[in-house]
DNA sequence: GTATTTTTTTGAACGTGTTCAAAAAAAGAA
DNA sequence: TTCTTTTTTTGAACACGTTCAAAAAAATAC
């Protein structure tokens, strides 16, 4: 209808400025780390982040559209890395429980120095109409995402898995790893050390239920679980578009 | 060291004044839920609720330490609730998981009007250093107490439970009930049906895993669970002080 | 009754997340 | 260069949770 003119050079454009801009995109968010760091995400306001980068708060807010924006952020980047390092965690071990240790280790030591603000995730996660809660339809890709690093963890074991159970494993892995966090979230012991522990002791336990998953004395409780997992599970059909750098 | 005069009738005092001042806070609270449940959480500000009272912002504060604290009252008044209820529940039916079923349906039908505003309570959950997480020790009591009415549903039952497994299941029940309203938060279908078919489908593997727990083929999980559970569990040796009214 | 103490309420203020119209800076077109 | 358009920044403003000193009201003491 309007002026189609000027719109074919666009993406040069923004291919020339995308650089400057998320250039103070990044400052931003560096110097928001270091405050959320070093004084939490509560004590951390809009401005002192904005001053710490050399700009007004409005500005800030023309880069990030909220504070906990840059929290969600921090989250994309986590997962990006969790990505990278999937193939050296491979390597560790070619036994599958070995590797999901070293998969949630890896996990934890990234959340490590980050854990004053981590939870702002968890409580983004628990409010229903949060855009950025993970069961959120626009978040729908990077949880398909954060599922889909356990379903590559399967996929690359010989692990024997009931060909109807299979579908839900990376579902109910997602769910476990959201209840390692939680713990961890709340661990108050030395360096979370209480949490490395969880997680030596809760490997057992997976351990036997996927043995038990295929004898026929747990048939009844296989087939319930995946009738429920059948109808309930949120798995997405679709592959995420991350196709493994 | 100084003034002991005037304090032998305090108790006297409060007692003729605790009515006027429980009333204003009842008032405060009352309008506060009807604000809460008909604009939502966040769109109900405390001068809103105050106004609606009569009363200045301020002197809500007076009675309220915080708005989440009101949210907070409402969950107390919840679990009183549902321990009334325990009787009648009870009273349902004499399987343990129709006991179970009942118990929840109970819950979700208690919070059903007050959806808009529950999830407060879960973000608070998460964040460690909320006063009112359950996981804070200050909110020790409370939820040992909601741990507690779980423990009274397998008391009264017949289920035979290994002995060494027995003190650890309200716990587990808790951590369940925790996932249905998770669940519950997040079901956007009518009425919240998906969560009844939700309870419908994961009782049937509840009652599975109870069944095996006691099976020899189980020993591995079963030894597992009870080792993982003996040095987690937030069991409270202690029985929490509402003896049944 | 009056004086004193305690409880409750007020209203102004503060800090913080966030918005927005207008200004400045940068980029592009001529 | 100079004019036009787009991107970025500013600074003032708003709304809301919360605090607090001082006022008002209520209770108690005499």
């Amino acid at each position: 209808m309007s002026a189609t003119g000027p719109a074919k050079n666009r993406r040069e454009i923004s291919q020339k400025h995308t650089r400057k801009r998320e250039q103070t995109r990044a400052l931003i968010y560096q110097q928001a780390l270091r405050l959320f760091q070093r004084d939490g995400f509560e004590n951390t306001t809009m401005r002192s982040i904005a001053k710490a980068t050399g700009l007004s708060a409005g500005a800030a807010y023309y880069h990030f559209a909220s504070k906990e924006d840059i929290v969600i952020e921090f989250y994309r980047q986590s997962e990006i890395a969790v990505r990278a390092e999937l193939p050296r965690i491979c390597a560790t071990s070619t036994d599958f429980f070995d590797r999901l240790t070293a998969l949630l280790e890896f996990r934890l030591k990234q959340f490590q120095t980050h854990r004053k603000f981590v939870s702002v995730l968890f409580q983004n996660a628990v409010a229903p109409e949060s855009r950025t809660s993970p069961f959120h339809p626009e978040m729908r890709t990077l949880r398909a995402e954060a599922v889909d690093v356990f379903a590559r963890l399967i996929e690359d074991s010989r692990m024997k898995i009931l060909p109807e159970l299979r579908p839900h494993c990376a579902d109910l892995l997602w769910l476990y790893q959201l209840g390692i966090l939680l713990f961890w979230l709340h661990d108050a012991s030395a360096r979370q050390k209480s949490t490395r522990r969880l997680l030596a002791l809760s490997m057992p336990v997976l351990r036997q239920l996927f043995r038990l998953q295929r004898l026929p004395f747990a048939r009844g409780l296989t087939r319930g679980v995946v009738d429920l997992l059948t109808e309930f599970s949120f798995a997405t059909p679709v592959r995420p578009n991350v196709p493994a750098t």
